[in-house]
DNA sequence: TTCCTAATACTCCAACGGAGCATAAGGAAG
DNA sequence: CTTCCTTATGCTCCGTTGGAGTATTAGGAA
């Protein structure tokens, strides 16, 4: 959906010779692998499909698709016979030190959306929260004293005064301290920076202090923190919620299923306004009376939409006449 | 600074067995080169750095860098003497047949910001709307009849009646036709479409009709789009314009900066209010006389927003009391 | 029948953003 | 020296959006 999609064109035509600013490219080879972050919310949880619990789902590229993206999406349906409704391409990161010596790996992460299903042998669908628990906001702010303990005296710990205010400021704003909110956006700075201050296992420094959530291997964590920060960002402006849920559903189970990936409580007549505003749904007929009160409308979300949306994120102040 | 920064941990803990979902990465050797799309703005004209005006830099990727992205910038550095004020991954990208043979090229992309200084050997700036001259809708909109007919073409010689709603739907939607607004961010889109309707040189099916822009080799133009539909999406949310300005300007020369970067033109008063109020920029006392009219006075980026920004785009309606 | 729960429908209002006008301060032309 | 042209800068007007809260409806359970 969001991949360049084209297929790519032929050899180079003959007669350009390559000047200074192109290298060969041949030079070093290195392996290649795809790592996934498939993502669904099961009972308003988001979960991801993981390895024993610690690692992300992970293959060889595979030559012989049209793109990246294909060789992956065919790879994790064919792995666990999910299937996944949008992907995405994360970051790709080259690790060296993973597989030793001269080679190095290039780790090509993506995202991917589906409804929990049956996970495949040695897999297992696991809440994400439990590798990051502080960014859970929906109900308090967990951690968040041990957070501010920790993250205090790391600052205090700074070589300068100078890096010391930076050290506070970064802290306070990226975990909302001292009045600045709250941002669920930043998942991946947050985790970044308790690295950085040595509060994560995966840390070398780490000393073994506080129990912030549950590590991975290698940097899958960091990895699963991109996925998180980018799906919390998207599902702002794009659509995208629709994939982890069923055909119907209510517009509760909607709300609900945005504030488990934001891990933040939503306001509900205005998330319904919302909704209903940007006409992303249509009613079925259908309602649905196990809810414990007044029967709720069933809704099914519009595809056109896919396709009408333009997205004008505009937050230029366009000029309209001449 | 959008790079997820932090030194990789080292190898895996013992212990951990590898999985069906875990394939060995060390199966299929690549070749991986790094291109950049380095972009800078000269005399109201967003340019690029090229080779020979029709490739963009490449260079192999360089194990012993901390990240690719330290790779990338110290190679481009070093190449062309120009300092990167902002780098940021655009996409990854799998190339088959570019080199033959079973050896497949990994292509990592990376958008640069800088100021113009002078070419390297080989090297030379081009203003980018010379790729795309249908994007710049700063003096009306280039070539829309000439697109308007191509495309709608293309869309009645669809298959199936089906098919080609669709397509005029997507040419009206990506272009702006029938009402429907020009979105500068779709240039990606746009070209990809073009690329569809084999309205580009790149296209295999290419008949040679209307002279859209200039091609580049390989898939660099696809490249290209991919900058610049990103760097249009960022400067409206992070305060990255000022990477391509010298270090004392005018807010005209700001407004300018931004209208040749999204090719529309912006609304003189609501665009400094819109600086103003967020007080991205400060007075550094200075004025400047040779403007035409009353003098100007000078501005200077307030570097502290780098950290202060939390940018909360918030577009859900969070709810604040329990 | 009463009460609890969730669904659904409105209302109120402050803030933001689009659009345009008024005034200021230089330089150039007459 | 005055007029005029040009751009800079400041301010107003107002419709739309989005935050917050309240009222009413319709099931099931006590």
């Amino acid at each position: 959906m969001d991949e360049p999609s084209l297929a790519r064109p032929g050899p180079a035509a003959p007669g350009l010779k390559a000047p200074t600013l192109v290298e060969s490219a041949v030079t070093q080879p290195t392996a290649t692998e795809l790592i996934a972050v498939i993502v669904a919310v099961t009972d308003r949880t988001p979960r991801i499909l993981t390895v024993d619990g610690a690692t992300l789902p992970a293959g060889a590229f595979q030559p012989g698709y049209r793109s990246l993206q294909a060789s992956l999406r065919s790879w994790v349906e064919k792995q666990t016979r999910l299937r996944l409704g949008y992907v995405e391409q994360l970051y790709t990161f080259a690790d060296h030190g993973r597989t030793g010596a001269d080679q190095r790996t290039i780790s090509i992460s993506y995202l991917g959306l589906t409804r929990e299903g049956p996970a495949g042998r040695g897999a297992s669908w696991q809440g994400w929260y439990r590798y990051f628990p502080w960014e859970d906001h929906r109900t308090g702010s967990p951690l968040s004293e041990t957070l501010e303990t920790a993250l205090r005296a790391w600052a205090e710990a700074a070589p300068s005064p100078g890096a010391r205010t930076q050290r506070r400021q970064r802290a306070a704003y990226s975990f909302g301290f001292d009045g600045h909110g709250w941002n669920e956006e930043l998942t991946l700075q947050r985790y970044e920076l308790l690295y950085e201050a040595s509060l994560v296992e995966e840390a070398p420094e780490f000393r073994g202090t506080p129990q912030l959530g549950t590590a991975m291997r290698h940097d899958h964590r960091r990895i699963l923190a991109t996925g998180i920060a980018r799906l919390r960002a998207k599902i702002k402006y794009r659509p995208v919620v629709f994939e982890l849920l069923a055909a119907e559903f209510t517009l509760l189970e909607l709300q609900q299923s945005v504030e488990a990936l934001a891990g933040r409580r939503l306001h509900k007549p205005n998330f319904r306004r919302l909704i209903t505003q940007q006409q992303l749904v249509e009613e079925t007929g259908g309602s649905r009376a196990e809810t414990g009160g007044r029967p709720a409308r069933l809704y099914r979300f519009r595809r056109d939409v896919l396709l009408e949306r333009a997205l004008g994120g505009t937050k230029l102040p366009i000029a309209r006449s001449r």
